[in-house]
DNA sequence: ATTACTGCAAAGGCTTTGCACGGGT
DNA sequence: ACCCGTGCAAAGCCTTTGCAGTAAT
């Protein structure tokens, strides 16, 4: 869809007031290749290969200015009753060393920007998109003026109307 | 609505197979008097008073206990970008020492287990139930055809459709 | 009598912070 | 030259765990 290459990162990053560092370039481009919504710990390893001695200080950091700048979004971990994670491996970019557990109550980033829904695996914690399509049918029928009257009668203005679609993906 | 005197609190942890000791009474019945959707250091420190030298362990495996038997919920942590928690106080009965800053990123717990929508609030981290009327109104309208077709393609089956309505509450 | 539950303290996982240095502008 | 961003290690917060003792069934 977009291009991820390194220069048009640079160039994003700097449009938004960030500097154009090899960790930030890389940490964007991975988390942005990325559909499988990876951890700051998934994105850490993903990108230790290229960049030798990054430190997970620099992931936090960058990943909360890449929030704060609008750039990315940060999900919520996912509630862990009962056992929930098995993390099996993915042939995606920061899945790809398939062995290390990287355990439940981590946060989650984001690439995509625009509003959308997500579907969350119970037994793998993983979140991934709902496709565009669908997930725009779904949206379009939450009623405005009922939105309305529930920000009128409460007080509060909303901002963002999350769905998460929660359950189990058949296969495996 | 429901009676949560502690005979019936009572009655109700040994419908679930669990036994019915002062720390599980107390602790349930905080959390079904509150709105407020309570951290478990706040029902920690809402159950300290009357309970003395509960421990934190015992909140803990209580709660997990509540949820294993289907008598809870467990909420994700808000996501913390951005300065989001001030910690206000609110005549409620878990945040009545509102002191104490309850800091961001703890978990939180539900006493309602049927289907209901939840409003958030970026600067208290606050979890408010949407009024059922309205949050009836807003699921309803979610097709249920769009949905099956989302099982189909995905392989997914849902299990819960989490709806969470994030903004700010006007009034102070 | 059995064993689920409790309390304490220590350990654990994820994230943030302080500080000196290096690289981007 | 300025100062944002980096790396390292230590600290922090929330939660879990091990174990000996207590109390519910």
């Amino acid at each position: 869809m977009h291009a991820h290459d390194a220069k048009s990162v640079a160039d994003l990053l700097t449009r938004h007031g960030l500097r154009r560092t090899r960790q930030r370039v890389a940490l964007y481009q991975a988390l942005a290749a990325s559909k499988a919504h990876p951890t700051a710990d998934e994105l850490y390893r993903a990108v230790a290969d290229d960049l030798d001695g990054i430190s997970v200080a620099t992931v936090y950091n960058s990943l909360e200015a890449f929030c704060k700048a609008g750039l990315i979004n940060k999900l919520p971990p996912a509630p862990t009753t009962d056992r929930v994670f098995d993390d099996e491996g993915e042939a995606d970019a920061d899945t790809a060393a398939s062995e290390v557990p990287s355990s439940g109550r981590a946060a989650r980033y984001d690439a995509s920007t625009h509003p959308h829904m997500h579907i969350r695996c119970l037994r793998t914690g993983r979140v991934r998109d709902v496709p565009d399509d669908l997930g725009e049918q779904l949206l379009a029928h939450l009623p405005q003026d009922v939105l309305r009257r529930l920000e009128d009668e409460l007080g509060f203005d909303v901002r963002q109307v999350q769905v998460e679609l929660v359950g189990e993906s058949r296969s495996r």
